[in-house]
DNA sequence: AATGAATGAGTTTTCATTCAT
DNA sequence: TATGAATGAAAACTCATTCAT
């Protein structure tokens, strides 16, 4: 049922030494660090790591990045083009308030899942308070065009007479992700304070689960 | 409106020198490390920052606490020992279902925001995929009586016709931690990307709208 | 009054690319070094900003100078050619003795202030101990005729009863050298550490001063 | 007959291990340093190799000093420190104008000699264009009294009649300093490019021709 | 002939940890 | 008990030099 447009990291391998391919070696150090920073957070992450996953030495990386820095500031930008990407392909508008909701909640929850080192990102960031997101030069790129799709959705479920709450959708779309990840991020806290198993199933029972809630939400008063 | 039950960090004051209150220094200890380690995530916490923080020197940290995961999982421990006593002191039972959840996501959103070493620390946690916390010895101590209490209210609501949905206690208590989470703890991220600013009012807000939500889920069938 | 022959380190224009003029990039190269060199020394330069400044190619360079090593050698050797460019164009035998001691103090300062390279480079290679100047092959090329000179005009002066001391020409030189390269070579310490300030004007005056220096050196017993 | 005081460096000798003695272990750091930057120049020196020569661990050098700049900054005002204590002891108001003036040479000529990083660590400070000395704070302690000494040993010989030449106390003691530092400092070169030998002799003999040379241009007019 | 791309071997700097008192 | 002083091991970053085209 979920989504299966798989998404994972790809797995590495490190090129022939010594190839003249500046776009391709760019993109096996982004790779790279996404799978490092997302694993180690920005203090833990190695350069000699992500050199070494890359299979590209670590001069080419100054080279390329700059600093540490220069290439957390990319693979973070890489998380979220790779969001918009998936975004953009939804086509929201092309179903059903209802059914939209529904999708919007499946996606949401499946690319945080398949995508892990997506969570590991942003809660980096945060703990970094923001530190490098706000300094990001070309935000638009990291930018999501879901709000307005969400926005025309809730307008055409008041029109229709479904939705009977008149919500923020930013903040609608807070809620939703919310819901999506908290689970995933922090299910290894979870699963040693509560109960409770955190795996494939489990979050599928709850992505419908989180759709229910937030119908019910829209469509009382 | 807010729950006003203050409990911030305390701010540090470096012990007087030489004093032989063990105690005392491990509790200054524990809350610098909680400063260094929120702020900071478990690779980029110092040692000696810790110390500095604390007034007491580093053999002593080493003394008390053997090393740095040390340092770390007594601060892990103390972050959890903290909102237990948070939530024991909250006595759901006396409250109408009704009240009790809106107390719920209350305390839980308040906690959130006034202890923010809170958040950190579990984010740091699970960046670590719960290295530690899956270690931790007496973990009575970090298991929520919360969840219990969540079931009494709901079988309490179902009985009286409250509610109408069956949920399972965790699950419901998942989603609202989930809410309230989320928004602070991605708030630097979310301010960059939605055109959002997250501060004391808009989280007052969100709490009752949280609450809301959660009710006219429960409500509806 | 100052000797105004020109001789500034000629502005860099990097070469149109991929031509075939070997003497060209050659010469581009040099003066590259030249400026690289005498402003950060030996350790300090780097073949990087050479290629950058003389818009030639590393690899080039390693083809026409061996290494690092190479471009030092010959950049230092250009260092004595300009010299001696200056000096054999001096014709100090056409002047009476005591013109002759004035234009040798005149020329001297003034190939040292034009030439802010010279001292620099004649500073580092002291500070490595003449490494590599003692490895130079074709000494002469770098070997003064002055001294010659300098010995003919004091003969003249004994002969003519103008002066009255006999002194060593080599020994007479290197006082003039001293005279002059100091204060410009020492510029910034001394500026810091003596109220004195270093400019063209002052030098002049010391010029002046200095001929007068060593003439009632030279006149008296 | 050179004012024997002697002041090589102290060879080195690397304390035994984990001594407790701040100001021994600095002073140690600091004639490495002098050691270390007068023979490779700023950048050519090695901050693992003044670890190794004072016998103390690369972290403490770090601490003590902040970063290499502040070991340079210190070397640099400890070679000023040095030659102001020299100068300090020499008393020059105790002799003839004429017997301080040779003194005066005499004690710049062995200084320079003696303390052979002197001249190194001045050069190396000019190549970078005083950009540390610029800097440093404490000013005084490279200042020297030497100026207003000679202003009067200046004033003292012309009213005996001595002096009929008025100058610049300052510009005369550039000129001093110049002639005995030139031939110190440029030594490799001049060794390579001129027919003479600078060894202790020669300086020696230039000592008592600069005295000359400089009471021959006080006297005359 | 000419160069953009690549790297091994360093260099400076940092940090958890321990010694010596 | 308590700590200022010390360090081994490793991290970020650099640079002379060479490859592959």
């Amino acid at each position: 049922m979920p989504d299966e447009k798989k998404s994972y990291l790809p797995e590495i391998k490190p090129r022939t030494r010594r190839t003249r391919d500046v776009v391709g070696a760019k993109e096996l150090i982004l790779t790279a660090a996404l799978h490092e920073f997302s694993e180690k957070g920005y203090s833990g992450a190695r350069v000699d790591q992500i050199s070494k996953l890359a299979g590209v030495s670590k001069p080419m990386i100054y080279e390329y990045f700059g600093d540490k820095d220069g290439v957390y500031a990319a693979a973070l930008q890489e998380t979220y083009i790779q969001i918009r990407e998936g975004e953009n392909s939804l086509k929201l508008s092309e179903y059903s308030p209802d059914d939209a909701i529904e999708k919007l909640v499946r996606f949401t929850m499946d690319h945080f899942r398949r995508n892990p080192w997506f969570i590991s990102m942003l809660n980096n960031e945060n703990l970094r308070q923001g530190a490098t997101i706000s300094q990001l030069r070309n935000l638009p790129s990291i930018q999501s065009k879901l709000v307005e799709e969400l926005q025309n959705i809730l307008k055409n479920g008041e029109k229709t007479g479904l939705f009977c709450r008149k919500v923020n959708p930013i903040e609608l779309y807070i809620k939703v992700a919310s819901l999506c990840y908290f689970p995933i991020s922090n299910r290894h806290t979870l699963e040693n304070v509560f109960e409770v198993t955190i795996d494939d199933t489990w979050l599928d029972r709850q992505a419908t689960e989180i759709s229910v809630l937030v119908l019910s939400y829209l469509k009382t008063r």
